[in-house]
DNA sequence: ATTATAGGTCAAGTTCATTGACCTATAAGG
DNA sequence: CCTTATAGGTCAATGAACTTGACCTATAAT
């Protein structure tokens, strides 16, 4: 068994636990709301992306129609997200988050958001950069990741 | 919206499509076996720590008994680990892999420590170090991080 | 008028986990 | 020797988060 492989054995372990590590605390956080982490991740992704459309939601998430109604459904009763007919095509429905949905976004990234922050801070130097130049070459391929770049460009304009 | 806020905005994305796009391909390969992510992800300890007992494997993963009999006797009809009752204590079953569950838990394994290794090499500089110091700070207060590092620390002696 | 698109919904099936309950075999301690 | 603790196995019920397939409406585009 080499140094190297016995390293990058060290990597794919820190990504399991890493992630695990990660997804904890909102996860605990929703409980008491009745919601999931897929809950979550929609509301994560329509509060960058505000009246983004049902379809392109689910393309950046590459999920099937069917596995975003039922938690969007779930979110509109909740109160936590509304849903706009769109006045430059009646069959789009744009998404936004209600305000107590912004504060509860808002909430449980926050937590992920200091979580990392404070890793950063401590280790100091370029290591978000670092970190991050190293995510973005896994995140660059995805589908998802490249139809929300998409979304933020039009977004802009 | 303040500039530091998005970076860590992006930093919550990336972790998301990062993970997605490290698990994908050994997903992919694995279909063919009849076997899923858990079985991989149980496949790689005993790799790492060969002889595991039951609950030392479950304590690394941090998942009920119950979670984790279905797929270690589906892995053993498979003939991807064997079971040998220990010497010291009758009651512990060490779990070892076969000639097949190495090949097989090396060709997923290498596809992953090949992703890795590609993204920081390309990269450069310090980039594995910054990345494995960002993870290790989370992984480090896992549970399942502790046991298996005292189990590696047994193993060594 | 026809066809395509956006979205909604129902049903069945799969995977991966949970908790609770109960079982056997073995070991340890009085 | 008896009791209790531990390791492991198994069954059942439950739930979350998906999948594919099928079929529906409303709206838009040609």
């Amino acid at each position: 068994m080499n140094e190297e492989e016995q390293q990058l054995n060290n990597v794919l372990m820190l990504f399991y636990f890493g992630y695990r590590t990660f997804t904890e605390k909102p996860d605990q956080m929703i409980e008491k709301y009745g919601i999931q982490r897929v809950h979550h991740r929609i509301l994560f992704f329509i509060a960058r992306v505000q009246g983004i459309t049902v379809n392109d939601l689910l393309s950046i998430l590459e999920v099937s129609k069917q596995a975003l109604n039922v938690p969007l459904r779930q979110l509109y009763e909740k109160n936590l997200i509304t849903m706009v007919q769109a006045d430059y095509d009646k069959r789009y429905k744009q998404l936004y988050l209600t305000d107590k949905g912004k504060q509860l976004e808002s909430e449980l990234s926050q937590v992920q958001r200091e979580q990392m922050k404070t890793i950063f801070k401590s280790l100091g130097g370029n290591h978000q950069e670092a970190w991050s130049d190293v995510m973005n070459v896994l995140a660059k391929s995805r589908p998802g990741q490249q139809h929300f770049n998409k979304q933020i460009e039009e977004h802009r304009n």
